[in-house]
DNA sequence: AACACCCTCTCAATGGACGAGAGACCGTCG
DNA sequence: CGACGGTCTCTCGTCCATTGAGAGGGTGTT
């Protein structure tokens, strides 16, 4: 198309352009769009003002360009998990009021875990994760869960690249990770502590469907001590809650 | 570009694809698409397989064709109002909790309002409003009381097209609009009854920035009685503690 | 078997997208 | 002040990605 021959879609490049804007940095300057894009900033540019156009994209008074109520609209409107956040949302209020800090909801996708939803209590102990956040599996008692429950090959795909480490908790090697899901299936909820920080522990449940699939991870992160392992009985009925509104 | 010139950005049909999937039917098949977005279906079809390898669609055994995971979590995760709902989930909640039925929380976009958050009760009085969903201002409570805080021009440009009618007790008409404004200004919160349904009520008021500015509606859906009003201080309250958390 | 859909591939023609460069603008520093 | 480094957008000639028609293969219904 110009001098340079690329042999990539016009698309491809409006979607690098959209998925240079981070949770950490919502509001970015065209150049910066451009660096991160690894576009021409004349090209950035063009991009950049035909999606905000579209209101894809939206412009702040300062000229920085941020992700439009219109892209947050689309998405949000006919989202692939919109029926699985419904179905969960009062459940996973009534776990928040009762077991306090944060009450999250999860999905698998590709080889992580995401977070469609999070209550979180303004005292709560820390927590990494973010609603339409990501995090390897192992590193997260949701994605433990996720993994117990899921595709056999899941743990071979998982297993095949190193187990990144994020605190000395970590599960690191493929027998621990092994011996650790075969507890969950034991247990029926995957129990983490300090994986993710030294003071927080994670504690998740499957949520089944209407066929006993699992579709979903419940968790709550509560402080790292002897009494969190007592969210366990108002996770799993939250989890079954949820499969039968899923209907 | 082909035999017949179109004169249109090929960023544009892509987002016209987009635009073709809505709450009540998020998935659709190629065809359905290219009807809906008025492409050639050979157009669609290339469009969509590209969307999907992106990810920003997602494609279903039976072939068709919804918005994909990575749509939402790009939107969601740099959404322009990210930080107004992490500010103001927990008084939702809170405010849910207490008065039941439906609490929302709404912003102003374009001439409209949208919502971004809703928690419902299982047993709670009908509801028309969605996540991500829009309505006409004078058709909501949450859409008053932004009118009424709004720039003055806005009021106008609403007037200037016909006011929408939904039940027989909506406004329609500019005096009673003007009217029922002056009254949610003296009043510091909007009560619509039976505006959206017969027998609900809603109620809303305005959460103000640091600044004092009005950035959203803070509002319930409750059942059409005398109770209804009694609403208004946890309302009111929650509004405060919002534009608190704004900082 | 005929029909009515559906979807994707191929094809030639062409117009929209490309990157370089220039020009406009801003704020800062010496 | 003027030079400078930074931003962003416009213009422009080149040219390849994009386009719609049509074909071909598939599926499900009549």
């Amino acid at each position: 198309m110009p001098r340079v021959a690329t042999g990539e879609s016009s698309l491809s490049r409006a979607v690098r352009v959209l998925e240079a804007f981070t949770a950490e940095e919502p509001a970015l300057s065209v150049s910066e769009v451009a660096r991160r894009s690894g576009l021409h900033v004349a090209t950035a540019s063009r991009i950049v003002g035909q999606l905000v156009e579209h209101g894809l994209l939206g412009r702040a008074p300062d000229r920085t360009v941020h992700v439009g109520m219109r892209m947050w609209e689309l998405a949000s409107r006919a989202a692939p998990t919109r029926s699985l956040r419904d179905a969960a949302m009062p459940f996973l209020e009534d776990l928040h009021a009762v077991v306090g800090h944060h009450a999250q909801l999860a999905v698998l996708d590709g080889d992580e875990v995401i977070f469609l939803e999070r209550l979180s209590a303004r005292d709560a102990v820390v927590n990494y994760s973010r609603i339409a956040g990501r995090l390897p599996l192992h590193i997260s008692s949701s994605g433990m869960v996720l993994m117990a429950y899921g595709p056999p090959e899941l743990v071979d795909r998982v297993l095949a690249r190193p187990l990144e480490s994020r605190t000395p908790a970590t599960i690191t090697t493929p027998d621990q990770l092994r011996a650790a899901l075969e507890q969950v299936r034991r247990q029926g909820y995957a129990l983490l502590t300090g994986h993710v920080h030294p003071d927080a522990a994670g504690i998740a449940v499957p949520v089944r469907n209407a066929l006993g699939e699992v579709v979903a991870a419940l968790s709550v992160i509560v402080p790292h001590d002897a009494r969190a392992v007592s969210a366990v009985p108002a996770l799993l009925a939250g989890a079954r809650g949820i499969g039968r509104s899923l209907g």
